[in-house]
RNA sequence: GGUCCCAUCGUCUAGUGGCCUAGGACACCGGCCUCUCACGUCGGUAACACGGGUUCGAAUCCCGUUGGGACCA
């Protein structure tokens, strides 16, 4: 079955992926998905000024990262490229002709003063403050005076009269009068097409049928849809979801922590995680299940059943996904994906058994909230950052403890038990019998000793990994400690 | 200022006129498990913004108020 559905995410490459827009492009590519349709990636790269190719790659890096692979794109190529908007400015000059030609459209030669001063004073009459048409009906003769000076225009589109309707997904009906619309500006002064219209054209060309985009847009949209139906053009279907806030309801920001995608890949959270969490702000599944695989969600998602109301950012949540995708992940995986917070904290990957490694993600996992977490649990397994907490120190004090330690170093000394047996004979019960300590007693002064802190995963699974010669040397250290 | 959008526990939400004594999840608090932290598990606190209608009956429909957000420059 040939699919129509085809959703479009457009991103402008002034900085890095925002979560926001993060959320965004998987809302489209989720929808795109379910309905077995084409997920487009479009750069609206016209603010020449701004836009920069690293954001580009950086953006489309971290799109790649969570998982929202495109299926036509600035640097996949596709049937209606190029996909850049700075490589379509000829598109753009044939249309706008066209508007000018059919009258839709005249040239505004009013200074930014004027305009300065209109808007003042519509201000403070307490009218809504929008362009009063002064060009637009200026005779050829005024227009050519205009022009002789070196003066150059921008083309305003002339907004006529009526209501304006349209269903949007998310919202329903909406309904605007034009009324409230002044001519706006379609080519600035430079030739440039500006954002509305540079966006109507992109959809319509790119065959775009539905419009899925934050609210910030939704005022947008009865401007462009005057510029379809000035185009003779359909429009495409539209849904507008709400913002994501910040803690205080203001608009999400650095202020409130981390924004950028790229920031909590480098902090250690997982794709899922995020995925996740977003698709969670705004929607949940008929299931009501909260963990929800990328290949769920694709499954059940609606864009109907989006929320129409603002949700608030809660990092909280995020985290407890995060710990539940970390405790999911094979230790395989995990140790892949921790090795690069270890290179981060000079630990010498290359050089440890990738086995041992494994084992260590295994008992790490139920600790890690972030994976740059398993910094803190460094020292217990690498000597180089080994060292004893002040708690551990304390503890190491009490002379019965060192009493309880002497012991242990003179079994391990003598023997070599096996550390890794589990049950009833594994290597702390035989040590229970044989210093006659139990629990607490025992268990409290050895982690100290070994690992150099009071909390840690559990010692049946650690010590194993630390092995016998480790456990001397570390035993023999707190023994010194004054 | 105008236009538009929004309003259920602290947070994300379920709920589309009777099933609601308002359900779940995160967070928080307490118990259990336990060598510690974590995990797990059991339980607890906690919400329909306010005021009018409509209706036998409203969290659910309508109007207004308040509050938040967006756009217009």
């Amino acid at each position: 079955m040939i699919s129509t559905i085809r959703v479009r995410f457009a991103p402008a490459p002034t900085g890095l992926l925002h979560i926001g827009n993060a959320r965004t492009a998987l809302f489209n590519f989720l929808f795109a998905k379910h309905h077995q349709g084409t997920f487009v990636l479009r750069i609206e790269d016209t603010d020449l000024e701004r836009s920069t190719d690293s954001s580009m790659d950086q953006i489309m890096e971290d799109l790649r990262w969570l998982g929202m692979i495109w299926d036509e794109g600035p640097d996949l190529g596709g049937p209606y490229g190029p996909y850049r908007q700075s490589q379509r400015l000829s598109i753009y000059r044939q249309l706008a002709d066209q508007l000018f030609q059919e009258g839709k459209s005249y040239k505004c030669f009013c200074s930014e003063e004027r305009l300065e001063r209109l808007r003042k004073e519509q201000l403070s009459k307490g009218k809504m403050p929008r362009y009063d048409g002064r060009c637009r009906s200026l005779s050829q003769e005024e227009i050519a005076k205009m022009e002789s000076t070196g003066l150059h225009p921008v083309f305003r589109f002339r907004v006529g009269r009526g209501p304006i309707l349209f269903e949007d997904l998310i919202h329903g009906k909406m309904s605007f009068d034009s009324a409230g619309i002044g001519d706006f500006i379609i080519v600035r002064s430079d030739g440039m097409a500006a954002y509305n219209f540079a966006c109507v054209m992109d959809d319509h060309l790119m065959q775009i049928s539905h419009v899925i985009r934050g609210e910030d847009h939704l005022s947008n949209t009865p401007r462009q849809i005057l510029l379809y139906q000035a185009l003779s053009w359909s429009p495409p279907t539209f849904a507008h979801h709400p913002l994501i806030l910040g803690p205080d309801r203001s608009p999400l920001s650095k202020r409130h922590g981390a924004t950028a995608v790229s920031q909590y890949r480098e902090e250690g959270f997982l794709p899922e995680a995020l995925q996740n969490y977003l698709v969670l702000l705004g929607w949940t599944p008929p299931s009501g299940e909260e963990t929800l695989s990328l290949k769920k969600m694709v499954e059940d998602f609606s864009i109907q059943a989006v929320s129409r109301s603002a949700p608030i950012y809660n990092r909280k949540k995020l985290e407890w996904l995060n710990s539940f995708y970390i405790r999911e992940k094979p230790a395989a995986q995990l140790t892949e994906m921790l090795i690069s917070h270890l290179r981060k904290a000079s630990i010498q990957v290359d050089q440890v058994d990738r086995q041992w490694l494994d084992q260590v993600s295994e008992i790490l996992k139920e600790n890690l909230t972030v994976l740059s977490q398993v910094e803190e649990y460094l020292g217990l397994f690498f000597d180089d950052k080994f060292y004893f907490e002040e708690k551990a120190k304390t503890l190491l004090q009490e002379a019965d403890h060192r009493e309880t330690l002497r012991s242990v170093l003179n079994i391990l000394s003598e023997d070599s038990p096996a550390l890794s047996q589990e049950g009833q004979d594994s290597f702390l019960t035989q040590l229970e019998k044989r210093v006659n300590r139990k629990g607490k007693e025992l268990y409290a002064p050895l982690r100290a000793a070994v690992t150099g802190k009071t909390k840690g995963p559990e010692l049946v699974k650690t010590l194993p990994l630390l092995g016998r010669e480790r456990m001397i040397k570390r035993l023999k250290m707190a023994l010194e400690l004054s």
